[in-house]
DNA sequence: GCGACAG
DNA sequence: ATCTTGTCGC
């Protein structure tokens, strides 16, 4: 019978991790995702300190940008990853997978809901990524363990949260200039940067999320915009996604 | 108890 | 996340 541990658990932890074949660059790592909520704040709390918070990046040639979509109407989501070639951001390939939510979504416990079609998708790369953009917190959450540093520990690769909207957090106000940041605090300690991405737009919150230090974090994700508020990789594979979602929608109206 | 609340 | 058109501005 399969052996499962608890979600959150790093692959390399896995019983018989290190002997079994991997088929993937990215393999999926065995997790039992069906915790209950409260279960689930548990194990947040247990692997936050797994979090690396200085920069352990190594060779950077590629980054990956990954996302989901929902649609409500047929329950179907589509989680999608967009690889690139850094710092040129020419697109290397894209894949993605369909399925379900298993996870009802709760701010605090996204990556309960979204990580494990995300991990899916991560398994059909073909070449690793070196750094993965997150469409959401990382270290700016209740219990220092968003959805990027959920990611980062699972797949003990470096991550960035990208983010649309606060979770948690304060900041003083930030001027309306292209590139200007202010520290995003949260009880007292720096948790990310509020990006202005673009001049005149909302900014985006970008955090820590694993093996990347609060400077490189803000760096690397100026690195990857490319004129628009959000970021290429996120932004690209958000559209991917989008698209996917629109075109079942179209295909089960059709039958 | 009240309000806040990634996607 | 998704529901939704036009419209103001660079």
């Amino acid at each position: 019978m399969p052996v499962f541990l608890d979600a959150g658990c790093p692959l390399r932890d896995y019983p018989g991790a290190s002997a079994r074949p991997r088929r993937s660059v990215i393999a999926k790592p065995k997790i039992r995702w069906n915790v209950s909520p409260r279960q689930a704040i548990v194990l947040q709390k247990r692997w936050a300190k797994r979090v690396i918070l200085v920069d352990r990046i190594g060779r950077l040639e590629t980054v990956a940008g990954a996302d989901i979509a929902f649609d409500p109407s047929t329950h179907a989501a589509f989680a999608g990853v967009v690889l690139y070639r850094f710092p040129e951001l020419f697109e290397i390939e894209r894949v993605s997978v369909q399925g379900a939510l298993r996870f009802p979504y709760i701010p605090g416990l996204l990556s309960f809901r979204e990580s494990p079609l995300l991990l899916a998708a991560f398994a059909r790369l073909k070449t690793a990524p070196d750094l993965i953009l997150i469409d959401g917190h990382g270290l700016a959450h209740p219990r220092r363990f968003g959805i990027a540093c959920h990611i980062g520990v699972l797949l003990d690769k470096p991550v960035i949260g990208c983010a649309k909207s606060l979770l948690v957090g304060e900041h003083r106000a930030l001027s309306n200039k292209a590139g200007a940041a202010v520290p995003l605090t949260f009880r007292g300690e720096t948790v990310g940067m509020v990006l202005r991405s673009r001049e005149g737009v909302k900014p985006i919150y970008v955090t820590q999320g694993h093996r990347v230090s609060l400077p490189t974090t803000l760096k690397l994700a100026k690195q990857c915009l490319d004129g628009l508020r959000i970021p290429k990789p996120t932004r690209e594979a958000d559209h991917y996604v989008g698209a996917l979602r629109i075109a079942y929608q179209q295909s089960q109206a059709a039958q």
